[in-house]
DNA sequence: CGGATTTCAGACATACTGATATGA
DNA sequence: CTCATATCAGTACGTCTGAAATCC
């Protein structure tokens, strides 16, 4: 998935599956957002660890990893980029010499903006074809499909 | 994405975000079928091929990969298997020598329908939370999502 | 010749595991 | 001793690209 598939042609066993439907879907989102997002040299971690860090204020790797559901081992190349960028800072907690305590730069404050602008037009460029209400209902089932799943 | 993430502890900005959200509930709904279709030695793409086969009757690989949204470099695998499991049967096609010619075996049909239950209940364990007309009304949201994203 | 088919080899991203070094 | 942290190496999977061999 997904080339010129003919979708016409699609068998019907498939095409009356929301579990399809729901990972198509979910593909064209993702790679709406890698490449919106890729146009002004960021990715979806980026913007999750600086909507976590902008809530939480400073906090360590394995606390940003909780909060975003980032692997901790993961978390080590997001911070990576995130500090080449200049939008966050590592430093040594002296509290605690095995953490690493990441904040926010200035320049992260000013790049999260951005992306904040960026993504809401990326939403909406999602859910397009729906109307208002539509968008609620439709975030509503979302929501609880994911509560459903994600408790253990 | 996805281990112990604190879902209480996930920002406000990240949470509203049904492009998140989707993503997530893809990820766990792809879970589930593969590990319930993987406990009777299937894959997604398995059903997918042969769902297909059922209503276009034996086609060419090529043909298959256009109804399925296969790869064709993928389809290669994915027949192997089938063929494998004694499910369809590759044959060279008399009037055009480059195609082989695919079709379902008796086991095929059978392993056809079992898969055709299963995947009812994954279906059903993937909308567990929702009633009934909120299904209709997830699926018919996800197609219309579908049906604009998909157009070129 | 251009175009389609099957196949292989591999790039790339993401989720995830395991192990190590360090320190609370 | 246990537990947590940061890091790295590597697995597994799915999407996707490119190219070769064959044939229309």
């Amino acid at each position: 998935m997904t080339h010129e598939m003919d979708e016409q042609a699609t068998p019907e066993a498939l095409r009356a599956l929301p579990s399809r439907t729901l990972s198509l879907v979910a593909m064209y989102s993702d790679r709406l957002f890698n490449e919106g997002l890729g146009a002004v040299d960021a990715r979806r971690w980026h913007y999750a660890a600086l909507a976590a860090l902008r809530e939480a204020g400073p906090v360590s790797q394995a606390e940003l990893s909780r909060r975003t559901g980032i692997y901790r081992s993961d978390m080590v190349a997001v911070v990576n980029e995130l500090e080449e960028r200049g939008h966050v800072e590592r430093a040594p907690d002296p509290a605690d010499r095995r953490r690493n305590v990441i904040s926010m730069t200035a320049s992260g404050r000013r790049h999260l903006e951005r992306l904040d602008k960026l993504i809401e037009s990326l939403q909406d460029d999602l859910l397009a074809p729906l109307t208002g209400p539509e968008r609620e209902q439709f975030s509503a089932l979302l929501a609880r499909l994911l509560a459903h799943h994600s408790r253990r």
